[in-house]
DNA sequence: TCGGTATTGTGAGCCATTTCACAGTGTGAA
DNA sequence: TTCACACTGTGAAATGGCTCACAATACCGA
């Protein structure tokens, strides 16, 4: 119990609890560890808990009725899933899966909701998860709505870049690693179309590719390109202005 | 002030508010008017309130650099929109249009805010609201990113009947009326395929269409088609077993 | 280091959907 | 009732993206 203690400590919201009732949360809640492609949960399990990510990566998708996957997102360490069973106990309705070994906090809805009556301040964080998720989807429904393949591609690296961006000598690179296939399941297309529009734009200099790593070259003529604003980087500012420098 | 006492009434959240805070907010709050048409907001409008929609009908919709239109929602009497503001000080991102004569109460951020500090049920009925739009959204992503135009259409047209069925003699009939342009506009598809497509359901059979007002006539053959459960329907149970028999 | 598996590369053919252009048709306002 | 305008219908041509099939690499565990 005690080696459990301050496990949820991992994610930013639960700090705005009270002692007390987050001891009491860490007490009815239960650490759980996933090898690399093993299953959360399916969508018709029943969504009881939430998921605290302590360690590893997670994906969320569907599967649709020919067996194709759509990637609807990637949960890191410290973040967490599954929120939406705080709210009503219905199914999961999608799938979760670890793409790396990855050990989980699982808490009950049940306590959740006893720890959102205790403070305003974590319901009010809870609620911002869910609108900022809100926002994405929205932002990518947008995007699936009327733009072609290579917009959308675009569009993904660029949402990776500034979830995962990295520094790097020739550019900004990706701090995470998807194959092609993954690339397509998220913006809805095919394999083979990804691999042609990944080696078009490395034909034209916006980007390069080395040992399965995306490295971004020209951020604001993509951004351009999709009449987006170039993204807020995760990198120190410094670092950003000579990056965005290189058009 | 006493004749804008109540106003928010209108919207079942608000009941749960107490009647000192409900009266608190109703006095922040101003009544307005938009004609057909009449833009609410803009993306570039600061987020810094809520709208209660005390009458008529309000679309939300995105345009895309190419000047297409992409629909997002449509938000009724009764409901509210703009709720994200309510936990964030950002832009509108997006448009809001009245569809036909409306009226609105706006709802000022701050005043929300006090408001669901001194109401935690308050707060949840905020967060499950915006829980709520997020699943749907996500569904519509999900249909966007591996189905067939015309399974997109018929996916709409079960989630309309869902939202707006009314029982007819020949069917159910969708109690809002939607051009050929803005069906389009929400499926992510051309005006001239969704003629075509709705014609072709007419001729098997699924549907009628009289004076511009779609009938589903063959629901259960519908949903199956897209191997989605059949929605449930805004009517009595005994007309919904009626109407389903006839498959 | 080797062998097997996962991933990437590539082209031909095909098909759903878009685009464009124009002809009907309904509907509401004056 | 009439006129104008918005909406619907339709077909030909162009095309972006998908499927399929197979080759070439890269990567990882033993």
């Amino acid at each position: 119990m005690t080696q459990q203690f301050w496990l949820l400590k991992s994610c930013e919201l639960f700090e705005q609890l009270p002692a007390a009732a987050l001891e009491r949360l860490e007490q009815l809640s239960q650490k759980k560890s996933f090898a690399r492609k093993e299953l959360i949960y399916l969508p018709s399990d029943a969504a009881d808990s939430i998921f605290v990510v302590t360690e590893g990566r997670v994906r969320i998708y569907h599967i649709n009725p020919d067996g194709k996957e759509a990637v609807l997102g990637f949960i890191n360490q410290g973040e967490l899933f599954g929120e939406l069973a705080a709210l009503e106990a219905t199914d999961r309705n999608e799938y979760a899966e670890a793409m790396e070994k990855t050990t989980l906090v699982k808490v009950p809805s049940e306590g959740l909701q006893q720890a959102m009556e205790t403070s305003a301040q974590f319901t009010l964080g809870i609620t911002k998860l869910i609108g900022l998720r809100r926002r994405r989807i929205e932002q990518r429904l947008k995007s699936m709505l009327f733009r072609s393949n290579r917009d959308r591609l675009v569009h993904l690296l660029l949402e990776l870049a500034e979830q995962y961006g990295r520094v790097h000598p020739e550019g900004l690179a990706l701090g995470i690693k998807l194959s092609h296939q993954e690339l397509a399941s998220i913006i809805g297309s095919t394999r083979e179309t990804v691999t042609v529009v990944l080696n078009e734009m490395q034909e034209e200099g916006l980007l390069t590719i080395k040992r399965r790593q995306v490295i971004l070259k020209k951020l604001v003529r993509m951004a351009e390109s999709i009449e987006q604003p170039v993204p807020k980087l995760p990198i120190s500012s410094a670092s950003a202005e000579l990056l965005l420098r290189k058009t």
